[in-house]
DNA sequence: TCCGTAGGTGAGTGTCACTATCCAAAGCAT
DNA sequence: ATGCTTTGGATAGTGACACTCACCTACGGA
């Protein structure tokens, strides 16, 4: 497969395609020569993770070729590599990197309580003990703490339940994972996971608001 | 409260704050004389959710604007209100706007009828009418193509008990949202809602994830 | 032999959220 | 009164980012 076929059967320029190999995205093809390269099934099924951590999940180019160093990273064990592949995307809720959060801000000690108080009361230990070190962690005490200031505040109670259903998700996701032969198919699962299921998760939500707001109130 | 004080009590630069101005995200205040304008908390109040919308849901100036013209148009119903403010949203898993999806692909049709068949599971009528009218419907079925794509299928059986979750939620929050008092606080609510829990949501879902992984893997 | 095409490279483009600078008029402090 | 600051208003510039274009050289098929 050249270049040229590579774009056909994957929807993307050429320009664009030489772009990702240039950033390093996507590994070098196989030189036939000097001004011949080939490509195979690998670099296309490559191209298409690229493709939707950019156009979906609006990833960084420079992240995207973080996540993909750490996928293919066989010299970690797999819970790091995993964890090392998440922790670089990027997480919802985070502020803006220029505008990062004052660490005094009284209302961020008030979130990140909650947030201990929450995760002791589901019993998840190893993200109490990891704590404010995840970015996962940091994004959601930051979102807590910009809802008190909008006047919403969510407390622990309110959490609880939206909790027990990710910790439903989780455990289906990683049984999922697990069905795949290799450690490097499985962390690239869990990343088209986290970048792919978040949008199907939030617009079944939003289509059931829609719903149940019909329902309540018509039309 | 001048201009300087609004800048002080929000963190936000007032050069970027004439910007907001300028742009139509934060009415004028009350012009005291040429050179002199007197703002109140309820500039307080919108120039922080214009923040919330910007810097954590990552939202264009342009749809802040048309959003915001929804939660303070007095002349619609509530349903209609909240529908138009959620529905000029940026919904996460819809590709790019310069790179939408080719409507004649094969695959979108086999995940749109996916859809329609978990719709029709959930007795999610009016959702199911509207179809692919919504964006929410349209970018779900975009991930759906992704993902099948990719060689992860989801199918409705897959997406039943995540899409109960949400269902729960969507309840919980139309029931706080009915707390407020004026239909402006209520869609406001709403948007909010949209734009906050979803981090919150997703965030809690890593951390889950992370969770489990270690109770399984160890570390 | 020769023309079209391949891949590689450096520079340019468009978008977007600010940000910087200027200006004249109007306080406010002394 | 005087001089420093602040205001609203306007224009232009910035930096990040994901491409995209034009051009170059070296094949490779007819």
């Amino acid at each position: 497969m050249r270049l040229a076929d590579l774009s056909e059967r994957s929807g993307v320029s050429p320009a664009t395609i030489k772009y990702y190999l240039r950033e390093g995205l996507l590994p070098p093809g196989r030189l036939i020569n000097t001004t011949q390269a080939e490509y195979d099934e690998s670099h296309l099924r490559r191209l298409r993770l690229v493709r939707a951590m950019i156009q979906i999940g609006r990833i960084p180019v420079a992240t995207v070729r973080e996540v993909l160093a750490h996928v293919d990273d066989d010299s970690l064990g797999l819970t790091i590599r995993l964890g090392a592949a998440l922790w670089v995307l990027p997480h919802p809720g985070e502020p803006a990197p220029d505008a990062a959060d004052d660490p005094d801000d009284p209302s961020l000690d008030v979130a990140r309580k909650r947030v201990d108080d929450l995760l002791a009361r589901l019993g998840w230990t190893t993200a109490r003990e990891v704590g404010d070190l995840s970015p996962a962690h940091r994004a959601l005490v930051s979102t807590l703490a910009t809802l008190d200031r909008l006047g919403h505040p969510l407390d622990a109670d309110d959490m609880l339940p939206y909790a027990r259903s990710m910790e439903q998700a989780a455990t289906y996701d990683l049984d999922r994972m697990e069905t795949l032969p290799t450690p490097a198919e499985q962390t690239e699962y869990a990343v088209t996971a986290a970048v792919l299921f978040e949008p199907v998760l939030l617009n079944l939500r939003r289509l059931a608001q829609s719903e149940e707001s019909a329902r309540r109130y018509g039309l």
